[in-house]
DNA sequence: AATGAATGAGCCTTCATTCAT
DNA sequence: AATGAATGAAGGCTCATTCAT
């Protein structure tokens, strides 16, 4: 198993820090070597080759991070509950590994078929999170039940996408996770002025 | 004038889509030159180096986007209409024209920190527009008063461009402008059931 | 004849200049004739190609430096005298344009065969000019008869352009013609027929 | 040590070879490459660029140069013989050497600031050199004691400099080292103290 | 397993020169 | 005669990858 592996790990994380830095066109291989602490031929030993990195890196962090959303939203009883608990770990994660943040806000928008097959793969177990928490709130009736779960499921991730690469682009100057509330309340609510 | 000479114009047509068909970083200059019907050197008459064809492209492109968004608005009465023709129009121009669509939502998520504060120049039109709405709404009291106008502006923002993102990443195999109503339902009213 | 056309002149006065502050090989053409308040086209009107700019200036300045030597050089009786009219107006014309010097002191050291060739050739008139010199001071026993001309032409020339190289490179601080009397004297005294 | 590292004296010597044959711009880096039996690449593990292979080839042999020249001086008693030493071992060298020699008189004559600087920083040593040799002759009065040391340096180091170029020039058709004594003779006659 | 020196394909950019106007 | 937009060959340099040790 790769994991137990100590420098398959010191090479992501010299990565994830790397790239999150210079972006992943300007971080040469050398310097992730460097940062790692091997030679550069070591990282041909643990990766077939640059993009190898880059998708491991993305499997191994989105891995355990979407196993910790699973495991938040698990604990909570109702759709809602479970949509914000959804939100914050998303929220929570990001902010305490910003370097993470950038790389999966900004570096892994390639556009090279196989590497995006490979990305979305990871993010698809992401999304299912989503929709089983959209199903099961259809089911009890606190969600709409002709919403198109695609759709929402979209907006969803695009919501916190965005807030997110916002919060990354000003730099990280302030608190993501104080948002958590009012984006859940804003995606469960809509804009509509009940009063009317 | 820039937008007289038609040379600068083939380039930057022909820069869209060769950078939608093979990426930024596989698309040559000699490419692009080839493309565009003009030699090599003529690129650099016109854009000071491969990037700036990139931020170029983006801003001439992005400007009459956003220019044709505010002309779609303004001819709607209401918040909610207008915000729906927002919506219509920017998933509508993309639609018509895919390689621009690929090249907004996958090539230019670049990292590159001056490249990134040039496009977010750009783009500020475009949250200005939404801010309008946003307030229009709140004042003629179609839309919540209580709402954080930045958060939603990511909301919209971000649902828009992950469902462009998602429509260009399943290669454009269905209808996007169909998606424009339940997007901005989605949006207006959220996923409350009112019945509760 | 080519002297009579103004931009003819132009040009070359703005190569001077342009090559003595870049370098022969970082003054592009159209450097030169944005200089030249001309058209990079109206260059090839006057110039075969770079290189002709270049050798054309030479026979220029150079014609016109050797002249003046000549002029003074005959005004004076004695080889001795006519000797440091030669030091003394090298050093003169040089110090009055330190553009020209800059580049005859280092950019015509190029290795170009064909160049040189050009080069040598007018510099053989200056050469001839001391040669002259030389040959008179033996005829008339004020320097010794058993000189190899070749030789002291070599001292004499290798002096003077170390004089000017090394004031060139101080960045003209100091005054070149102030030198005149006591580089003459060393040269002179080497020469000296001891039985006079 | 880069001097223990094999490849570095391969490209360097590969490089006086072809600049001294092609001249410094027309010596393409895969040309010296190639001749020195390496990669392109390989270049830059070495050198910072195609310049710094010009710097380096200047100081490493103008640094043995001169500290031949230095060896052979010491070995001599009075000033005169040290300066017959210096010319001697200075033409002998650069005979012994002819590629070296087209590189030094020629190629080395930039203009460009920066590269002026370092190969004035070596010449220093050589200048030291002279003025050590002047001031013994001042002291044991041998050379007269109201010579300008700066001066007489210079006219050692432009006669002997002349020399070399006009041998170059000519192809190496003659023996220069056959010039010494007369070169010295000249030079020493012009130096001498009456008084003696 | 680990190293890191060496490789060499690949590409952006410059700039002397041309030529239609 | 004069222009200057357009050309395109050419070359310095980078960097992912390999392989002998």
């Amino acid at each position: 198993m790769k994991k137990n592996k100590p420098k398959y790990n010191q090479i992501i994380d010299a990565a994830v820090e790397i790239i999150a830095e210079n972006g992943y066109h300007s971080s040469q291989v050398s310097k992730i070597a460097k940062k790692a602490g091997v030679a550069d031929g070591t990282i041909y030993l643990y990766f077939k080759n640059k993009e190898d990195i880059l998708v491991s890196l993305f499997q191994q962090k989105m891995g355990s991070f979407i196993e910790k959303i699973e495991a938040e939203t698990t604990q909570k009883q109702t759709a809602d509950e479970k949509l914000l608990a959804l939100i914050k770990t998303h929220f929570q994660q990001l902010t305490a590994n910003h370097h993470l943040a950038i790389v999966t806000q900004l570096e892994l928008r390639q556009s090279k078929p196989d590497l995006r097959l490979k990305i979305n793969e990871v993010l698809k177990r992401y999304l299912v999170v989503i929709d089983q928490i959209l199903n099961e709130g259809i089911k009890d009736k606190s969600f709409r039940g002709d919403i198109n779960i695609r759709l929402v499921r979209q907006m969803i991730f695009g919501t916190l996408d965005e807030a997110v690469t916002n919060w990354v682009m000003k730099d990280q100057h302030y608190d993501l996770v104080d948002q958590a509330e009012e984006v859940h309340d804003l995606i469960v609510r809509g804009l509509t002025n009940r009063n009317n």
